[in-house]
DNA sequence: TGTACATCAGTGAACGCGCGTTCACTGATGTAC
DNA sequence: TGTACATCAGTGAACGCGCGTTCACTGATGTAC
């Protein structure tokens, strides 16, 4: 039903404009001219409906495994990782605050958070540390590193930095300044070139 | 008064067990078998009383600033970068709970917990800064290299990879693995060195 | 085509629980003389 | 030292609001014959 979508739309936007902490059934409904009855109808609980705003973004989520298929081998290879981190901050900008909460959720103990957060995270997981052991391989990453901590790291950097934008912005380093070093790290640290 | 403390104590015992959602007024003091009007005698508000918290956990964040001092100048140093990475962990292993709400609540815009972070984390920063300035100096990095935004991105890659942690341990990727990982990609975005 | 019935999306209104908040209070400790 | 009063930490009990949840319902759409 269209009102499925509507109740999940009103879901996402309350919770991006006043965090998960103010999310409260009954304003879902009203945004949406419901009764607080319809809600039941779709789902169970506002987790329930959380959940389902989870699926939709690990969707969207598989639109940057492309962008990692092939491995970075050269410095001509530089400009592909700007293009991963460039779709990285966009898509959290996208569905910042439905991850945010799900990421909560699952570090407080929630277990379909947890595995929801696992589906999504670990393609890409996977995909850098394939990367990083193609670099291994080609002797430009030091042979005991560790793929999956490397691949790891990264995403952690790119994940969190995108909270500190805002701060670093008004210390006067600009989006372009930011994307252009965290894709330097995430070059240098995947494929052990340099990136100059 | 010892109350005081007492309540403090409380919520961060309850933030910890139960998570942000579930800290209830009346809980805390239900904890320390008061009164809930005994809150109001030292708080007027559950967030009040988070910032109280988090301003302790801001002064234990200053232990972390003297293993910054030196800038990283050669390979012997790496062990310094190692002995970081081992704090700036364990002081998240302690302070967590408090430190991720802080840090939700000032995304979601309220000021207090926003000046909060900035002043736990600017001290950091400018070392790192400072840091990597010194590598630009002397010739490890390239000039045109952000140091802030360099020294943003490993702080933002070590506090996100505590959340990490649990799930790639069950992985096989053990702490010791994680955090020497970590180390390399610190030492070498910072001082420009290989860390070999 | 018309009639009688079934299905189904969505509702209005009510209920009760739990929480935050208040206020007049109590009993203990401190203070003046 | 004793008495009368003041201060103060902490309380018990009550209040009311807002939220989640339920249930019998309505009105529209579909279906059988």
């Amino acid at each position: 039903m269209a009102t499925r979508r509507r109740l999940l739309d009103a879901t996402r936007d309350l919770l991006a404009r006043d965090g998960p902490f103010d999310l409260k059934l009954v304003d879902i409904t009203r945004e949406i001219n419901a009764s607080p009855a319809t809600f039941y109808q779709y789902f169970t609980d506002i987790d329930d409906a959380l959940l389902c705003l989870a699926d939709d973004v690990e969707e969207s989520s598989g639109a940057l495994l492309p962008l990692l298929k092939d491995p970075w081998r050269s410095e001509d290879d530089f400009s592909k990782a700007r293009v991963f981190v460039d779709a990285y901050m966009q898509y959290w900008d996208v569905n910042g605050p439905v991850l945010r909460v799900r990421n909560l959720k699952a570090e407080e103990g929630e277990s379909a958070c947890r595995v929801k957060r696992s589906e999504s995270q670990f393609p890409l997981l996977e995909a850098l540390a394939a990367m990083v052991d193609d670099s291994i391989k080609a002797g430009r990453i030091p042979s005991d590193a560790n793929s999956i901590a490397r691949g790891a790291a990264m995403l952690a950097m790119l994940e969190r930095l995108t909270a500190y934008r805002d701060g670093l912005a008004s210390r006067g380093t600009g989006a372009e300044a930011l994307a252009n070093t965290l894709t330097r790290i995430l070059f240098q640290t995947i494929s052990g070139l340099t990136g100059e």
